[in-house]
DNA sequence: ATCCGTTATATCGAACCGATACGTCGAACC
DNA sequence: GGTTCGACGTATCGGTTCGATATAACGGAT
C-alpha cells in the first residue's frame, strides 16, 4: 500500500524522505496521509528489497543545486522562489540546508514492482485509500485493468449502500437522530461517488472501444447496472 | 478510539465479541471498519483497566429460549428469505449457538471512560472516522460539547478545502487527468460535508440558546431531537 | 455419514501511527 | 545580540491495528 504510493512518486522524480511524506500528504494523501514512523521503515524495506537505492547524500555541491531546484516545485511560488535563491547562494559552499538528506531513485526492480503492486487487484483490501491510491496512478495501467478497477470499485460502493439500506431497515427505531443523520448523509456521498464512477467508467469505454471495428461493444463486460442482490 | 466504540456499544446493551464486531463494522463502522486482531486485544485491554467485566459464559437459558422463536417458516428453499429470516431472529438479542462466549459488561468505570474519552476534544487525532465515531454517540454529550465537536469539524474540513485548492492551483500541470478527476470530486464531497454539518449546526443552535430561562429543561442531557430526512 | 457455512474466541507477525529525539538553519522577537 | 521559534530533515520507540490463521462447536445440506 504505502511501498506502492512512495514508488509512484519515485518513478516520476528522485526525491528525499521529507518531501516524499509532504507530497504524500498533500495531493496523494488527501485519501492515505503518513507519517515519518511508516514512511522510513517503508524506505528501508524498498532499499532493502532493492526497490529504492540512494541516490545522492547531501556532499557535492553541484549536485544539491541542481537536485534542490526539482525538489521544490511543488510548493508555493514564494517558497520555490525562497529556497531557489537559497540554493544559488550556497553553490559554492559544501553546506546544505538542514540535516544530511538521502534523495531516493528507483531502480530496475523497483519499476517492476511497482507495475506488480498497481495491477495486484487480488490479494488485497480494496477499501478507500487503496482505490484512491491506484487511480492517481490510473495512467500507467493498460487501458482493462484501469477499467476492471473502476468496476470492481463501483461493485463495492453498490454493495455497501445495500448493507447499508438493510441496516437502517432493520434497526429502524433502535438508531438514534444524529447516527441516522450520518447514515443518510453517508448513504448520499456513496450515491454521488457511483454516479462519479459511471462519468469515469463512461468516458474510459469510448476510449476501450475506439481501437476495435466495434461500434459499441463490450466484449467481456456489460455495461454497468444498478441491480443489486 | 476503538475503545470508544466498544464501550459505546456496550453502555447500551451487554454483547460478546463477535456480536460487538458486527455491530461495529455495520452502522458504527461505516467509518471505522474493524477487524478482531484489534477487537479481542481491545477487549482485554479494557478488562484489564476495569471498564468492562464478562457478565456470563454460555450457560443462560432464558437467553437461549429467547432465541429460538418463530421456527413457523415454511422452508422454501430461498436461500435469501432465510438468511433474512434469520438475521432478523438474531439482531435484537445476543443469540445462541456456537463455541462458549463470553458476554462484555460495562462496569461504572467504564462508564467514566466512555465519557472521559468521548468529551476529549484535544490531544486525539480528529481525523474522518474519529468524528464520525463521536458524532454517533452525540447524543451522551452535553450540547456546548457538541456544538464544539460539530464546528471543530467544520473548521477541519474548511481547512482542507483550502489546502486541496491550493495543491490544485499550485501544480496544474502538474497534476495528470485522474488524480484531478480524484481531487475534484474530493472537493465536491468535502463542500456537501461542510454544508450538512451547517445543518447540523443550525439545529443544534435552535436547542442550545434556549435553556437561559428554559420553560422545560432536561436536567443533564437533553433528548436529541434532530430533525431529518 | 459427511462436508460446508456460520457463529465464536484467540493469537501471531507485520505494518502503521503518534510522539519524540536529534540536529541544522533562518527569521523574528525582545 | 542573544534567544526563542519554526521549518527542514532523518530516525526510532511503544502501542495499536490489520490480515491471516488456528481452533472449535453447531446446523443444515448433499
Amino acid at each position: 500500500m504505502l511501498e506502492l504510493a512512495i514508488l509512484g512518486l519515485l518513478k516520476e522524480q528522485d526525491l528525499h524522505g521529507y518531501e516524499l511524506k509532504k507530497r504524500l500528504t498533500e495531493t496523494t494523501g488527501v485519501f492515505a496521509s503518513v507519517s515519518f514512523g511508516s514512511l522510513y521503515p517503508a524506505l528501508a524495506r524498498l532499499q532493502a528489497a532493492g526497490a529504492v537505492k540512494a541516490v545522492e547524500a547531501n556532499t557535492s555541491a553541484a549536485t544539491l543545486a541542481a537536485a534542490s531546484v526539482p525538489v521544490t516545485g511543488s510548493l508555493g511560488a514564494e517558497l520555490a522562489a525562497l529556497r531557489a535563491r537559497r540554493a544559488i547562494a550556497k553553490s559554492s559552499p559544501p553546506a546544505s540546508t538542514g540535516r544530511g538528506r538521502k534523495v531516493y531513485g528507483l531502480t530496475d526492480i523497483g519499476e517492476q514492482l511497482f507495475t506488480d503492486l498497481l495491477a495486484a487487484s487480488e490479494s488485497n483490501g480494496e477499501d478507500d485509500r487503496s482505490f484512491g491510491l491506484r487511480l492517481a496512478y490510473a495512467r500507467y495501467l493498460p487501458a482493462d485493468l484501469r477499467l476492471g478497477l473502476l468496476e470492481r470499485r463501483r461493485a463495492q460502493l453498490v454493495e455497501r449502500l445495500a448493507r447499508t439500506r438493510t441496516t437502517m431497515r432493520a434497526g429502524r427505531e433502535r438508531i438514534d437522530a444524529y447516527t441516522r443523520s450520518l447514515m443518510e448523509h453517508g448513504t448520499e456521498t456513496t450515491e454521488r461517488d457511483i454516479s462519479w464512477l459511471d462519468g469515469l467508467i463512461a468516458a474510459e469505454r469510448v476510449q476501450v472501444t475506439s481501437p476495435s471495428i466495434s461500434p459499441q461493444t463490450s466484449p467481456s463486460h456489460p455495461p454497468p447496472s444498478v441491480q443489486h442482490h
